[in-house]
DNA sequence: TAGCGTTATATTTATAGGGAAATAGCGCTA
DNA sequence: TAGCGCTATTTCCCTATAAATATAACGCTA
């Protein structure tokens, strides 16, 4: 029996969902492309449910974590800002570990 | 900024899920119950979907976990095997490590 | 042998979520 | 001042999932 454990985290504030997996790569998209409809293409999501994805971090949040700006040159863009950057260097770490933890435990699934 | 981190861990076999939370908690109220069209109550889903999730757990385990018999007094009923009740007891354990392994987690997003 | 409480399964109905598209607004550029 | 490329936002439609409903089969009971 090959079994996996897998595992999904999140950070709640006042019990609704700031930040997931699936934020955490949005938010990584968009520092590569410095633009969410960029990011939203790399992702194969719809601009929409990126939009709303970022929306939502930034209403949940109290320090910004992106900044966007429209119109101008190139039309506009999205930016982390240094704490954007944090929150997502600090999800991906404790998310790693909690994989490395569960990985420890497989061998608990061997001869039940 | 309270936050907090949440998690839901489930355990695949073969690239689909075998064991999860809700099926777990499900198991727990057949063993309480011994039927399965109680537990679904006790839970309040329906009873196809408590069906479908024993279902799938039955076809992805390669020793039996639930029992079932139909017809025959009172109807017939479900029972875990000594299997399933050692499956659950290891999911509880690694999932409440889990959790603990988090909460140590939680210092690292304080002044970000 | 009729009835009961199950398991087991198929079929229909409802609902929520996502996707697509349309629209508006902004500020640089040329 | 028209155009471009982006952000920002709304509306509608469709589809995938879940819920509800219906039905069959089973084996004991009385």
């Amino acid at each position: 029996m090959k079994f996996k454990i897998r595992s999904r985290i999140w950070i709640e504030v006042d019990e609704h969902v700031f930040l997931g997996e699936g934020r955490v790569q949005l938010l990584k998209a968009i520092d590569e492309t410095g633009s969410l409809s960029k990011a939203a293409k790399s992702l194969k999501i719809s601009y929409k449910k990126a939009w709303n994805l970022i929306d939502s971090v930034n209403k949940s949040a109290d320090k910004p974590a992106i900044v966007s700006s429209v119109g101008g040159k190139n039309g506009g863009g999205m930016q982390l800002t240094p704490y954007g950057k944090k929150l997502i260097a600090a999800f991906d770490d404790i998310n790693h570990g909690c994989w490395k933890y569960l990985d420890t435990q497989l061998k608990k699934l061997e001869n039940l």
